[in-house]
This record gives structure tokens, sequence and C-alpha cells, in this order.
DNA sequence: TTCATATATTGCCAATCAGCAATATGGAGG
DNA sequence: CCTCCATATTGCTGATTGGCAATATATGAA
């Protein structure tokens, strides 16, 4: 009972299921989907520990960066099932779709040179 | 997006999903789910409306009576793929499970004659 | 060691939520 | 009409949660 209602809490807010639906077109570290969220960097951070938490993605250290990718599932049926569904979920979603389709330009090393991005 | 989260937030509660799997082997009432559950009756009513407005559950009145019972799934493909796996889901739950088999004993026209109980 | 940087943690605030007691609603029977 | 009763709504409280700023952690470079 508890495994199942964390995954639907983590599930329960739209910015970490933006995260998940991000997660599956590439993995991403997090000044990435800070970026595209538009959240404060610990905001980012504690969504993602509520998703990894409920097992619904995985991080990975390289060097400074910490990549996040979506769990393959094999620890729990409710994962694998939630990010089965999500596989084609939402997809009519106007803004959500919009979302995803500006992670392409994302550049991790443009955007952690947060000083006068504008210049 | 909000239709999702709706149905992702009515089933991150754990009464919630008893009430849920409930529902699923037989309609019941507020009075048997608030025995079955062991919860103040207006905090029962409280949980089917989050339920019912996620489209999980529905109502029908018979009288005084109000029977609840899990959505056809027809209006949201969300609430129909939820409501397939947890035929099947938590059936490993031994809580869940106890919970389960005390349902066939409850009856409403005792149940809500509800004082001195033990006599 | 010291500095710089990407991320995590902490502490706080406003908002939401699960629970209950009290009250309101509405249908059935007198 | 009035009363009874199953349920819904309201109002409240303590707990949880999403957000942020500030700080701590950890890694790479000098």
């Amino acid at each position: 009972m508890e495994a199942f209602v964390s995954v639907m809490k983590a599930l329960s807010d739209p910015n970490r299921v933006r995260i998940v639906k991000m997660l599956q077109q590439r993995m991403m570290c997090v000044c990435e989907l800070q970026a595209a969220l538009r959240l404060a960097q610990p905001t980012v951070s504690k969504h993602l520990k509520v998703l990894e938490e409920a097992g619904l993605v995985s991080r990975k250290k390289d060097g400074l960066w910490v990549n996040y990718a979506v769990s393959d599932g094999s620890r729990s049926p409710y994962v694998a099932s939630m990010l089965g569904n999500l596989r084609h979920w939402l997809s009519e979603d106007r803004e959500l779709t919009d979302l995803l389709n500006t992670i392409a330009d994302l550049d991790r090393n443009v955007l952690c040179a947060r000083e006068t991005p504008a210049a």
C-alpha cells in the first residue's frame, strides 16, 4: 500500500509529471530541469527526491553534474505501469508538448553560467 | 494534466484506495464504508467527494441511502486504467485483504442503528 | 589547501489536506 | 405540517506540502 501510494503522491503534482515526461525524452541534469520548469533549484531537487523515493527516476553522478533518468521500473509494478502509460498519456496536452519541445535546445553548459544570461 | 493529476491525488490516500478496492467488490453506502474504515462519517463523505470528482466512483440515491460504486471509466482513460490495475494490484496487501473480507458481513440496517451497538 | 560550481539540505511561509464535531440538507413516514 | 434519519456541508485544528532564500555538501581545478 505504501509503495503504491508513494507513486500516486509523486505523480500528484504537475511539475513532477512534467519532470517525468521530460526525462522520458532524455536524461537531464538539475539545472536543465530548473530552466525548463522555471523553478528555483532547491524546488527542483526536492521534486526529484520525491520521484526518486517513489522509484520513478534514478540518478547517476557525472562529475559535478547529476543526471536524472526515468527508472527501468523493474523494482515496482506500479512504477513500470505508470511510466508505460505516461509514454502516451498527456500527449494531447498542449502546454506539456510545448514544454517537451523546448528541452532539445537546453545546453547545460550555457544554463549554468547563470550570471548575466543576456549580454 | 488537471484530469490526470486529480486521479493521482485521489489515489494518494490509503483510505481512498481502500474505498475503491471495497467498491470493486460491491456497491456500498456511506455508513457501510464508515464502519469498515472506522472513520467519522463526514470524513468518509469528503473522501467520496474527492473520488467522485476525479471520476473514480459514482453515486446513486436510493431513498435515504446513497450507494457508491466504482465508475465505468468511460469518461477518462486514466480512471479506466487505474481501476483496471487496482483489480489486481494490492492483492498481496494483508491488511487490505483482511478489510475486504469484512465487508461481506456489513449490514447497513444494523450499522445505522448507531445507538448502543452492544446490548 | 583554496576557489569555483552543481546539487542537496535546511528553515521558513502560505496553502492544502485529513480528521473530527457541529450543523445543514433532503427524502420517508407520520 | 413535523420528525426521523442517512448523508452532505461547514468550521476548526494539526500535519503535510510546494515554493523560495540561505546554507551545506561534494567535486574539479589551481
